[in-house]
DNA sequence: ACACTAATGGCACTCAGCGCCACAAAGATA
DNA sequence: TATCTTTGTGGCGCTGAGTGCCATTAGTGT
């Protein structure tokens, strides 16, 4: 059991600090995934066995958070109203301890600032608005696809992000604040 | 005056006709941009002069489009309550004559159902959530800038690409008719 | 005819990404 | 200790997007 075969040369987390370092120097679009895997110590086709692509190293284990989120949701005591549920949600799943946030405001700044994450991380997003819509089709009685799910899942990412924009634009604010004030601001505007 | 050098050997409409139809033949990833220039009878160089990239050409003439959208904007009468002159702007700018229906179904179906074109058009829709920013901002007296306004855009946006999910995925239903649902879903949501 | 102008398109390059495969480094087995 | 098996590594070579450079082409104006 256990351990079998050539022990791995690197981790994704160790990939990751390597090219943030590069990132913070020089900026994304001017590292090349050839100067990571040097700079990782580690060959630049195995760079692509622990990330599928250059635009996937920012988001890091993004997906495996997502259970998470899941958990999150469906903790959420039942006679909460919906929407009040899936709020809460969203800002329980991007709390992060006072230690995390600089590296956590680092990661969110280069994926909010550069063009070519942003489009990325659309096909990212998706699986996160899933999780939502499948909690909304739950209490409704509807399924993921339906047109109401799909609704709130997308319009929970369109506050998230840009409570992180506002938050990320202004350093003395919090992003719970933030979510609420997107949040509020949305349902005044629609009354 | 007028037209010196030497003359233009396509459009980007011509391409755009070139482009669409081997897409539909092999699908948008099998399609080098070598082929489109050969199809559309012109150098591979050429084609990224007409075309900043592969991914803008599904998405043709649409920062053009945008002015209009302004107007429509624009032209709202003052006394109809801010969400609902946004909703009815939004709906207008997607209204196209009966015969282009066809053609813009497929345009949308390419850039909806392709992934690489999900993610590029977060990029595009940048420009278009700018215009509905920049019109809540001037009647709510506030900056392009301010969360509200950018709220309002990214929401409007949620809203409208959900309603053309739907759209795509049941021809029997038009596209006004789902917009009104997917804004109607969300305010009994967050009500 | 000759100059001028503006678009074309070929060439060569960088870089992301991928298939292929020889090889390295561990544990398992005898 | 020697060999077998397993599993990750990383080099090689390719395709395709995108770009800078520049000679060429096909018009207009004098």
């Amino acid at each position: 059991m256990g351990s079998r075969g050539r022990p791995v040369a690197t981790s994704h987390a160790e990939i990751e600090r390597a090219a943030f370092r590069l990132f913070a120097e020089r900026g994304f679009d001017a590292v090349t995934m050839a100067d990571i895997a040097a700079e990782a110590g580690v060959g630049r086709r195995t760079l692509f066995r622990y990330f599928e692509s250059k635009n996937d190293i920012p988001w890091g284990q993004f997906d495996r958070t997502l259970d998470g989120f899941r958990e999150i949701l469906a903790r959420m005591p039942e006679d909460l109203p919906l929407h009040e549920a899936v709020h809460r949600g969203v800002r329980r799943f991007n709390e992060f301890p006072a230690e995390a946030q600089p590296s956590h405001r680092a990661r969110m700044r280069l994926i909010l600032g550069t063009p070519a994450l942003q489009a990325h991380s659309v096909l990212r997003y998706e699986a996160w608005r899933r999780v939502i819509a499948e909690y909304v089709a739950g209490r409704l009685g509807l399924e993921p696809g339906d047109l109401l799910p799909r609704t709130v899942g997308s319009v929970a990412l369109a506050l998230a992000i840009t409570a992180y924009e506002g938050w990320l634009a202004d350093p003395d604010t919090d992003l719970a604040a933030m979510l609420d004030e997107a949040m509020s601001g949305l349902r005044d505007y629609l009354r």
